[in-house]
RNA sequence: GCGCCUGUAGCUCAGCUGGAUAGAGCAACGGACUUCUAAUCCGUAGGUCGCAGGUUCGAAUCCUGCCAGGCGUACCA
C-alpha cells in the first residue's frame, strides 16, 4: 500500500512541474509513514517540508499545490480515486492520506491465493549467502548462550531466505587442535579414575559428568586392558570417540530445538586438504604475513586492527586464527557474495582480525558480516540462577527444551533484540498464560482455526481452508480495517527483518499481530446469523491465520491447531 | 587505558536509516465468560527517553563529551 502512496506523490509532484506549479522536478528523499494517530490519517508524507529548499516555498504552501495536484489526479484515475477518501495539510506541512476501506480489502484476497508465500520478497535478488552459527567445540553438550544463538542464526536464515536470498546454513565443527586433545586427555584420566588409579584432576580438564560417562562407555567397549596400552594412542581414541559422541549429542539436540543445517564444515577438513598452509603461502607471498620471534604474524593492523595477530606459534602450532582464515577464504571460494557469522558477544575482539583477513584477500568488508549476540541470564523464579561451569555444572540446552519445550524456548529468545542481553526465566517460560508470549500468538492460529472448523461443521464453508476471500466489501468495522492493515505491513516487516538481520522484528510484528485479533475477537462474532457478512469474517480471520503461521515459521515456532 | 554492546514507566523491553500527543507486556487497581477456546479482552494509573552540549523547521532517534553497567582486550580457544 505505501507504494502505492509514494506513486501517487511522484505523479502528483511530475504534474505540478509540467503545469508549472513547482518550479523544480527534483524529488528529495521523502517518507511516507504510517502516523501512529489515526486523526492523522493512513498514511502521511513529509514530502513538503523536505522539498521547501528545492522549491523554494514555504512546507504549507507545497503541501496545498500537492492536495489540489492529487485531486486533480484522482478525477483522471479511477484507481486513485477508489484508492484516497481526502487528503489533508497538517502541522508544519504533513500532507496526509485517509484511504477508504475498500482500498483495503483487496489485501485479504492476496494473502488469501498467496497462502505460504505471503510476505515473501524478491530483495535478496537470489544472491548467495551463508549464515554460519552455533559451531559449539564439539567437548561438550550446548548450553544456554549456545540456544540463543541458534534460534537467531536459524531464524536470520530463514527471513533472509525468505526475503529472497539464496542461503546456506552452516555449522563449523572446531575437531582439531588443543581442546580436542584436552577433551581425550580428560576421558583418559575419568577412565584412569574408574579403573581404580588415585589421579588428581587437573584443572583445565573438562569437568562434566558427561566426561565420565564417556570414559565408562570406552572402558566397557575396549576391556580392562585398555588402560595398560599406549598412552598418546588411548588418547587420541579417547579423543576421536568422545568428539564423536558429544557431535552426535549436538546434532541431536538441535534438531530437538528445531534447528537443522545445511552443512557441517569440519576444521580437520582444511588442514587435510592443504588449505590453511595455502592460505598462509598466499598471505605470506603477498607480505601480509612476517616472522617475528620465531613466530609468523599476519598483519591486521593494516585493516584496523589494534595489534598484529600470530597465526603459527614459535612452537610451529597453528592458532585458531590460521584455520579460520582459510575457513573464511574458502566460503567465498565457494561462491558465498556474502558471508554472516553468528558469535557469542565474549568474541567481538575476534571481528577485527576476520575482517582484516576478508579484506585482505579483496573482498569487501561489507560482505562479512557478524551478529553478535548478548549473553544469556538464566533465571528461575526470577532469582538468578547460578551456573558454575568450573564445576562443569551447568544448564545444557537439551535441559530447557525438555523442561519449557522448544516452541516457547525459541519464542523467548527471540523476543529480544541481541543486541541486549537476555533474561531467561525457566518458570517463566513454562507458564500457560499471558506471561508467556509464545501462546498468546500460538492462542490466536488456535482458536481461528476453531471458529473455521465450527463454520465447516455448520457448513457455511465446504473446507477450512480456502483461496479466495467472499463479500469482502462488508469488512467494514474499524477492528478489521485495522486488522488488515497489520496484515498489509507484514511484508515490510520480513524485509526490514531481513535488512537489519534482526528476527525480533518478526517477533515484535506477531504480538501487534495477535493483540490486534484477541480485540477483535472479544468485540466481534465472526460467525453470526447474517451468512454474507460471516463469509467475509471467516475470510479475514483466516488471512490472520495464514499470517500467523508465516510469521511463526520464520521463528520456527510451530503454529498449533488446537490447544 | 582501548574496543564492542547497553542505559526509555516499579520490572522486562519495543521504538533509534530524525517527524506531529514516546508504546507493549508484567506487576497494581477496577471491570467482562448462558457466546466461535477467559492461554482472551476492556478500563485506570504510571515517563526530566542516563547527564550536558551541538546539528535541525523538528531529536528517544544523528554528532561530541561525560556518567553507569555488561563483555572483551594472549604466541587461549
Amino acid at each position: 500500500m505505501k507504494h502505492k502512496i509514494r506513486k501517487i506523490v511522484l505523479d502528483a509532484a511530475q504534474k505540478g512541474f509540467e503545469n508549472g506549479v513547482l518550479p523544480s522536478s527534483q524529488i528529495p528523499e521523502m517518507e511516507i509513514e504510517e502516523p501512529r494517530i489515526s486523526s492523522h490519517g493512513d498514511f502521511s508524507t513529509n514530502f513538503a517540508m523536505v522539498s521547501a529548499g528545492i522549491q523554494k516555498m514555504p512546507p504549507r504552501k507545497i503541501a496545498q499545490t500537492m492536495v489540489q495536484l492529487i485531486e486533480t489526479l484522482g478525477k483522471t484515475s479511477e484507481e486513485t480515486a477508489s484508492l484516497i477518501e481526502k487528503v489533508e495539510i497538517a502541522g508544519p506541512g504533513f500532507i496526509n492520506f485517509f484511504l477508504s476501506k475498500e482500498a483495503w480489502h483487496p489485501v485479504v484476497d492476496r494473502i488469501l491465493e498467496q497462502d505460504k508465500k505471503y510476505g515473501a520478497s524478491d530483495m535478496g535478488k537470489n544472491e548467495k549467502v551463508q549464515v554460519e552459527f552455533v559451531s559449539a567445540n564439539p567437548t561438550g553438550p550446548l548450553h544456554v548462550g549456545h540456544g540463543r544463538g541458534a534460534a537467531v542464526g536459524d531464524s536470520v536464515g530463514n527471513i533472509l531466505g525468505f526475503a529472497g536470498f539464496d542461503v546456506q546454513k552452516e555449522y563449523y565443527i572446531n575437531d582439531s587442535g588443543r581442546q580436542i586433545r584436552t577433551l581425550g586427555t580428560s576421558v583418559w584420566l575419568r577412565l584412569l579414575q574408574k579403573s581404580g588409579k588415585e589421579i588428581e584432576f587437573p584443572d583445565d580438564c573438562y569437568k562434566g559428568d558427561y566426561i565420565k560417562e564417556l570414559a565408562c562407555e570406552i572402558l566397557e567397549k575396549e576391556g580392562k586392558g585398555f588402560v595398560q596400552g599406549d598412552e598418546k594412542e588411548a588418547i587420541a581414541l579417547c579423543a576421536k570417540f568422545a568428539a564423536k559422541k558429544i557431535l552426535k549429542g549436538i546434532k541431536e539436540d538441535l534438531s530437538s530445538f528445531g534447528v537443522t543445517f545445511d552443512q557441517w564444515f569440519s576444521e580437520q577438513s582444511l588442514y587435510d586438504s592443504g588449505r590453511v598452509q595455502k592460505a598462509i603461502d598466499d598471505f605470506t607471498s603477498k607480505d601480509l604475513i612476517y616472522k617475528e620471534d620465531g613466530a609468523l604474524w599476519f598483519r591486521t593492523q593494516d585493516f584496523g586492527d589494534e595489534k598484529n595477530r600470530v597465526v603459527v606459534r614459535n612452537n610451529g602450532l597453528t592458532t585458531y586464527f590460521a584455520s579460520d582464515i582459510a575457513y573464511h577464504m574458502e566460503k567465498y571460494d565457494r561462491g558465498f557474495d556474502k558471508v554472516i557469522d553468528v558469535w557469542g558477544a565474549d568474541h567481538h575482539g575476534y571481528i577485527k582480525r576476520i575482517d582484516a583477513s576478508v579484506v585482505a584477500q579483496g573482498k569487501k568488508s561489507s560482505q562479512f558480516e557478524v551478529i553478535l549476540v548478548q549473553l544469556v541470564n538464566l533465571l528461575r523464579g526470577g532469582k538468578p540462577f547460578q551456573m558454575s561451569t568450573r564445576a562443569g555444572e551447568f544448564v545444557t540446552l537439551k535441559d530447557i527444551v525438555d523442561e519449557v519445550g522448544k516452541d516457547a524456548a525459541r519464542f523467548m529468545f527471540l523476543s529480544r533484540s541481541y543486541d541486549s542481553g537476555l533474561d531467561f526465566d525457566l518458570e517463566l517460560a513454562k507458564q500457560k498464560n499471558s506471561n508467556n508470549p509464545v501462546y498468546y500468538v500460538q492462542y490466536v492460529h488456535a482458536r481461528i482455526t476453531g471458529i473455521l472448523l465450527k463454520a465447516k461443521q455448520e457448513n457455511i464453508i465446504q473446507s477450512i481452508d480456502f483461496n479466495k476471500g467472499k463479500n469482502l466489501n462488508l469488512l467494514t468495522t474499524v477492528e478489521e480495517i485495522n486488522l488488515i492493515k497489520i496484515l498489509d505491513t507484514f511484508k515490510a516487516n520480513v524485509e526490514k527483518s531481513a535488512q537489519t538481520l534482526h528476527p525480533h522484528i518478526i517477533f515484535t510484528y506477531l504480538m501487534t499481530l495477535a493483540s490486534a485479533f484477541h480485540g477483535y475477537y472479544n468485540k466481534h462474532k465472526v460467525i453470526t446469523e447474517n451468512r454474507r457478512q460471516t463469509l467475509a469474517r471467516l475470510s479475514l480471520v483466516l488471512g490472520v491465520k495464514k499470517v500467523i503461521r508465516n510469521g511463526l515459521a520464520l521463528l520456527g515456532v510451530n503454529a498449533p491447531e488446537r490447544m
